[in-house]
DNA sequence: TATAATTAGTTTGTACACAAAATAAATTCA
DNA sequence: TGAATTTATTTTGTGTACAAACTAATTATA
């Protein structure tokens, strides 16, 4: 069955640059979105709200494949800066709809800075950039489909 | 300075599927890793020690990119597990030598086959994985410079 | 060689990340 | 319609991840 000489060696693995890298952007992130009182998931969750506005819990979690558990105690915290603000759901009392705020909007300008600050110490050229991007991408749609499926 | 009507667009981001990447690859490997009672982290370090069979947490921590802080309750936790024990450094009592117990050994023969079972997910060619891999591995290497010259 | 500075590791506190269980509102269906 | 099921969110518990403060041992230096 399996070759009895075979040993698994880190560096060979993809998943432990891809593991790293995640790690290693969030803390290239960290000090410029300190300046806008934000982690790194937040952030995320801000650049949503930039575009759609308003969004329950659920549209969130299902856009930015966050758990909502860890969504609820996020956006809380968002709540308590200020940046967002919850309305009742007249269509469903369980859930509340969550919008921007004039402050968290202002953040968008402030924000416009970050990612190109970001994208000059990734040290790719645009193609290499886009490469990347485009092949996370397709991890993640096949991951998503193995997953659905449950078919290991 | 800026273009006014420049607005950040989540689906502009590198960062973002990268960051979802890393999250996915990790949800993936769980049920995997599961039947070895390890989490992903605990196998990137079992990883290490299949190879290198001992070290100090120092060397742990300066090879795997995993914070001191992190590495220590989870060094506890696989020593509990026996997959590793502690023993003394002659050389600097500051430190333990960690290393690979026989029963840490023996999980190395049934994960060989994760690495398979995990490639076959994916849905990447060769071509795209090593390509991904190095592109990872590119990046890594200029945030690392970036991050200690400390220049943005 | 005593004191200062550094280093290895630990602890504490905050913030994800997610499984599993709980809660409450909506929906289905007998 | 009333009970069963589903759905949206919250809570609880465990495990990273990391800054900052702390401890103990080592090294540098006055």
């Amino acid at each position: 069955m399996t070759d009895k000489y075979f040993r698994i060696r880190l560096c060979n693995q993809l998943c432990f640059p891809l593991y790293l890298c995640s790690k290693e952007m969030t803390r290239l992130y960290r000090p410029f979105l300190e300046e806008l009182d934000l982690t790194y998931t937040q952030y995320v969750v801000m650049m949503f709200f930039w575009e759609k506005k308003s969004a329950t819990e659920k549209e969130l979690s299902r856009t930015l494949t966050i758990d909502p558990s860890t969504l609820t105690p996020l956006i809380r915290t968002l709540e308590r800066k200020g940046f967002i603000e919850r309305t009742v759901n007249p269509e469903d009392k369980r859930s509340r709809i969550f919008s921007v705020t004039k402050k968290g909007e202002k953040l968008a300008d402030r924000a416009v800075e970050v990612p190109k600050k970001i994208g000059s110490c990734l040290g790719l050229s645009l193609e290499e950039a886009a490469q990347l991007k485009q092949l996370t991408e397709k991890v993640l749609l096949n991951i998503e489909r193995k997953l659905e499926n449950g078919s290991y």
